[in-house]
DNA sequence: AATGTCTTCAACCGCGTCAGA
DNA sequence: TTCTGACGCGGTTGAAGACAT
């Protein structure tokens, strides 16, 4: 028996999720938060399958998530925890706040693995093979043994700049009715630098108080408290502020 | 400049697990 | 106890970029 598609595929979209999508998907889970995965989309009027706009959600748009390169330490520790869990992304990921299973996955098969590997497999002076014996990344030469066209990640490793291919795949958003007012221009970026700006510097006394502002003013979650603050605060938040008063779900601050 | 190869990583897919009816 | 639906996990894919030829 086979078992039936997670949802009703016909008319969604698959894919690369583009600015707009990302932004109906914030505000709507900032201001409801995620009940139902399953029933999200429709209720946000996401042409998109829950379990993408989950997947969506923890690995890119959560308020949460730690952007940028791996630092030494967090790879020293996905090999570690790899050591005793195996591929346990989830677990491993549970050690590394504000990295996801994915995200640690991807880093593992594409330069911790590939390092591991040279590292055994490079004898040290006396021919003895060591796990400490190479100083030189793997990730540094390709399959034949030539140095691979990307750069050295020696130093710190791993990512580069996700965000450019995603403004690129953002500006070739689709319309959407309630956007349209805007241009992509002037949406605020999600990017790798949003959320970290926002609960830090200014906004920082505030940030820490979050979950009690949620508490103050009944709301579900701090991160909804900090869309509201926020939202004062900012010029630049105008945008979300007009999404959450066309949601219907904020009608005075 | 054109083409080929390799690498990266976001996103998809299928399956296991679990909670509720 | 069984069934069903939703969630979460891990494996895999494929588009796009970077660099070599």
């Amino acid at each position: 028996m086979v078992r039936a598609p997670c949802c009703d595929k016909v008319g969604l979209k698959k894919g690369p999720w583009t600015t707009q999508e990302d932004q109906i998907l914030t505000a709507y889970v900032l201001q409801h938060g995620h009940g139902n995965w399953r029933a999200l989309p429709k209720q946000a009027g996401l042409l998109r399958c829950g379990k993408s706009c989950r997947l969506r959600w923890i690995n890119y748009l959560r308020p949460d998530i730690k952007r940028g390169n791996f630092s030494r330490e967090e790879e020293d520790t996905i090999i570690e925890l790899h050591e005793k869990l195996g591929n346990k992304w989830s677990a491993i990921a549970a050690s590394l706040p504000g990295r996801t299973d994915n995200e640690i996955k991807n880093v593992w098969h594409t330069h911790l693995k590939k390092r591991l590997t040279k590292k055994l497999a490079t004898p040290d002076s006396k021919g003895h093979f060591t796990a400490a014996a190479s100083t030189c990344d793997s990730d540094s030469f390709n399959s034949s043994g030539k140095m691979s066209p990307q750069p050295s990640s020696s130093e710190f490793s791993s990512f580069t700049d996700s965000s450019t291919r995603t403004m690129e795949t953002h500006s070739t958003g689709v319309k959407n009715e309630q956007m349209e007012e805007y241009s992509p221009e002037s949406f605020p970026e999600i990017d790798e630098s949003f959320w970290s700006d926002a609960l830090s510097s200014d906004n920082s006394s505030m940030a820490s108080d979050f979950p009690a502002v949620a508490d103050e003013l009944q709301l579900q979650t701090p991160e909804l408290a900090y869309g509201q603050i926020s939202n004062m605060m900012d010029d630049g938040m105008e945008f979300w502020y007009d999404v959450f008063i066309r949601a219907g779900g904020l009608q005075e601050l």
